[in-house]
DNA sequence: CAGACATGTTGCAAAAAATGCAACACTTCT
DNA sequence: AGAAGTGTTGCATTTTTTGCAACATGTCTG
């Protein structure tokens, strides 16, 4: 695609802030790379970036054809990727933004299945919190995503979403191990393995606290999820997941997983979808078609 | 936009159907041209041509990339068209596809009414048969659409419509003139100014003689809207418009409009919109707009 | 406050890419 | 069988792009 290289060009120098810089990274010269800038402003006859000491920054004119230029290169690849689905071939890489609750288990499953049916197609997970999910979206950094109690849903495509009760998560040999449901204010009397204030997963927590005038004492906080998981708890400490986590078969032996009372804890959602108005690559869509028709088996009884 | 030339070279052969005749309406040579070609299909890794002893002829592959090109041709008219917009300047052209139904009268007061405020921007008004007007949105030869009757709008994107019942035109000194509403069966006793059939006037006054059992005698029929109004009724002769068409200041005087009864003969629709899924220049989405309001205010009391 | 540094920009020669011309291989119609 | 199309390719020429060096300008630093 030799021919939307000044395309390229133009993104890499938004990046950049600057020529040189851009053109270091394009391993091309400065001189080459501005006067190929200045074609383009000249061809639009608007300038594209405005020029400051220190380097340049991106105009609204410039703003509006990068979004132009980022939609383009996308569609490009999602032809490429049909004409290569039409030769039987199924190629492609798949980009796949998600937050942080949903790293484990379910989502790694997905992909190891569709990768066994399809080993030409590579996957790329970008993990991110709630609020920035959507944001790699508009970026074509990722095809596809997977938000966890996602903030806005502006520029986003919802194709499927499940609700996701909160279950806490302790030793079989538990004191609260026995119960059917829990309430909020029994599990804020034991120490708390949480998540960082960033994940959807805690937002949901501390906005319950909130409103019930609970205090929860945050014993280890950390931003990833296999640490709390593995996390030994000889002191009775608890932890939280989401359904989608709770594999039969995957998880540590010797724990127990009981829901709270939704009254106390209302229901996450996840949401999985795509960009608004985009139109996906055959690898990315055909994994979306699997993913939602396996959660629709699993979640919809 | 010189760095889409391959793009508009790919269309090109398409079109003329043999890359010795592209090239020559391209002016370069043909072995220029055919190099071109290879280079993309190189770079595709896949042939977008099928090589007849003839000349070319497109592939499956070819399709998906020449719908790939023309949408990012007309996006950048977009992008151009919103950048020529910020500095002020409302430039572009917009291309109007319609059926002959809706040529005169409304349709030409608004665009002259847009090109008051902006001189800056030109039309393009294409004539198309109710069953050829979304393709002309298809090939992007034209940005918006007024179809009267229109057959299917699989592709389109409605962005208003107007209910237009089928009225009778006479001389008001006519038999009928007296009347308040007619029966189709009235009109059917005297000799008729019917449009072509592919019109969508004609398709629901022949399917409405065909349902009432009802033989319309066609004296004069013709392709042209002005010559069927223009046309002296020494004879009692009738025709038939739409309220659209029927301004009281334009039309001839001498002339009245009766409605036909609903029950014999249906009312038809005007659909205004866009290609599915494509986002307008700034011209050509202001001026639908403005039509829109203009027909909220007229046809809405 | 002056010097070092980094920025975008331009003139000019070298390198790279695209083009035109002519010829070839092939099919179809006369 | 020949004429007239078609797409394709080798080679010299032309056009375009690039790299190098230098310049003008603003910012940071000791």
């Amino acid at each position: 695609m030799r021919h939307l290289l000044p395309y390229k060009y133009v993104e890499e120098i938004a990046k950049a802030g600057s020529i040189r810089k851009a053109a270091d990274v394009l391993s091309i010269t400065p001189s080459a790379l501005n006067r190929r800038l200045l074609a383009i402003e000249d061809e639009l006859g608007v300038a594209i970036f405005e020029r400051l000491a220190v380097g340049v920054r991106l105009n609204t004119a410039g703003e509006i054809l990068l979004e132009h230029i980022r939609n383009q290169m996308s569609d490009l690849e999602r032809v490429k990727s049909q004409i290569a689905d039409l030769s039987g071939q199924r190629r492609g890489n798949v980009a796949i933004a998600c937050s942080p609750e949903l790293t484990g288990g379910f989502l790694p499953a997905q992909v190891n299945k569709y990768q066994q049916e399809f080993p030409g197609v590579t996957f790329k997970i970008n993990r991110r919190f709630r609020l920035d999910v959507e944001q790699a979206l508009v970026e074509h950094t990722s095809d596809v995503a997977f938000i966890f109690e996602p903030a806005k849903l502006a520029d986003f495509q919802t194709v499927y979403n499940i609700r996701q009760p909160m279950m806490c998560v302790m030793k079989e040999d538990h004191p609260l191990a026995g119960k059917e449901m829990l309430r909020l204010y029994e599990c804020a009397e034991y120490p708390l393995l949480l998540p960082e204030t960033s994940w959807g997963m805690r937002f949901i927590l501390d906005q319950s606290a909130l409103r019930l005038g609970i205090n929860l004492r945050s014993l280890v906080q950390s931003d990833a999820r296999e640490f709390l998981r593995d996390y030994d708890r000889e002191a009775g400490q608890l932890s939280f997941e989401i359904p989608i986590n709770l594999n039969r078969d995957n998880e540590p032996k010797g724990m127990v997983a009981i829901p709270l009372n939704p009254l106390d804890v209302p229901e996450g959602f996840v949401f999985v979808g795509h960009l608004r108005g985009r139109t996906l690559p055959v690898a990315a869509a055909r994994f979306l078609e699997q993913v939602t028709t396996e959660m629709a088996e699993r979640f919809e009884s």
